[in-house]
DNA sequence: GTTCTAGAAC
DNA sequence: GTTCTAGAAC
């Protein structure tokens, strides 16, 4: 069994939980499979991919750009297909890394632009890309979010709404036009700095995300002070609530940890 | 897709 | 001498 075509082989499975042992299986539905990514580039990374059901061929499903090329109407509700199982995948991912972690961080929803497996595959991936999978720069460039290689979900589901000529011009997806990114020189997604080799990058993405990891901490236990403190507030003084919280408290100096609730409340006056 | 390894880079 | 990359082989 080729590595290439290995992805083709479990989207044809008519019975995946039989077929698939759950160390590869993650879920199904009707219309699609959910894998973990054999080599993972990041603490979490999943591929979903559409089952080969009537009328859909194999051929229809060996690419993003060979689904692109045909039909329009049905390539777009194979997507939009795609990303709700992608939306469902990713909230269970976030309860995973809030068990794991203690918080959750971003979750990359997109497709290569050139595919190096046969058959459409949608990768689910963690803005970490921290793993001992993640060896070269093809690797690290495939994943850059800005680089171009890694076409986001929402912008390829943009290009069904904008004219036809961009639409057309966009499903070409040429190999010569994409493959070249994955040959730019290193550079951090998150700050820009050039990095002379593979080892210096994964040390640097490893403490950009240890840095990730203390800060938004650091941000949950100032949420938790600020709730336990009003929480006393209104137990010292049940009949005058209102003003107990709005007493300013003197040590908050990050004026962020204030302005997220209050655009929330905000909001909320907006919708009503 | 990965593994292996020659030779470039340091 | 060792580290690292990138192309060939699978």
């Amino acid at each position: 069994m080729s590595h290439l075509t290995i992805l083709r082989t479990y989207a044809q499975s008519p019975s995946p939980s039989t077929a698939l042992p759950p160390s590869i299986l993650f879920a199904h539905s009707p219309s699609s499979l959910t894998i973990f990514d054999a080599y993972p580039k990041a603490t979490f990374h999943f591929l979903i991919l559409p089952r080969i059901v009537s009328p859909l061929t194999a051929s229809d499903l060996a690419s993003l750009k060979a689904l692109l090329n045909r039909d329009k109407a049905t390539a777009k509700d194979i997507i939009v297909g795609l990303r709700e199982d992608a939306l469902v995948l990713k909230a269970s991912i976030e309860e995973e890394m809030v068990k794991r972690f203690g918080y959750k961080w971003d979750i990359w929803i997109g497709f290569h632009a050139v595919p190096s497996m046969e058959h459409l595959h949608l990768h689910v991936i963690s803005s970490d890309l921290v793993s001992p999978s993640l060896k070269n720069k093809k690797h690290y460039n495939s994943f850059h979010p800005k680089l171009g290689f890694f076409l986001h979900l929402d912008d390829v589901l943009s290009w069904f709404d904008t004219d036809p000529s961009f639409y057309t011009r966009m499903s070409k997806l040429e190999k010569s036009e994409y493959e070249p990114l994955l040959k730019e020189d290193l550079c951090c997604y998150r700050c820009n700095e050039s990095m002379k080799n593979m080892p210096t990058l994964k040390s640097h993405l490893q403490e950009e995300w240890d840095n990730e990891t203390k800060s938004a901490k650091t941000k949950l236990e100032k949420a938790k002070l600020v709730q336990n403190k009003r929480k006393r507030n209104a137990d010292e003084n049940p009949t005058n609530v209102q003003a107990k919280t709005n007493e300013p408290s003197g040590s908050v100096t990050d004026k962020s940890e204030l302005e997220e609730p209050f655009k929330k409340r905000i909001e909320r006056d907006d919708d009503s």
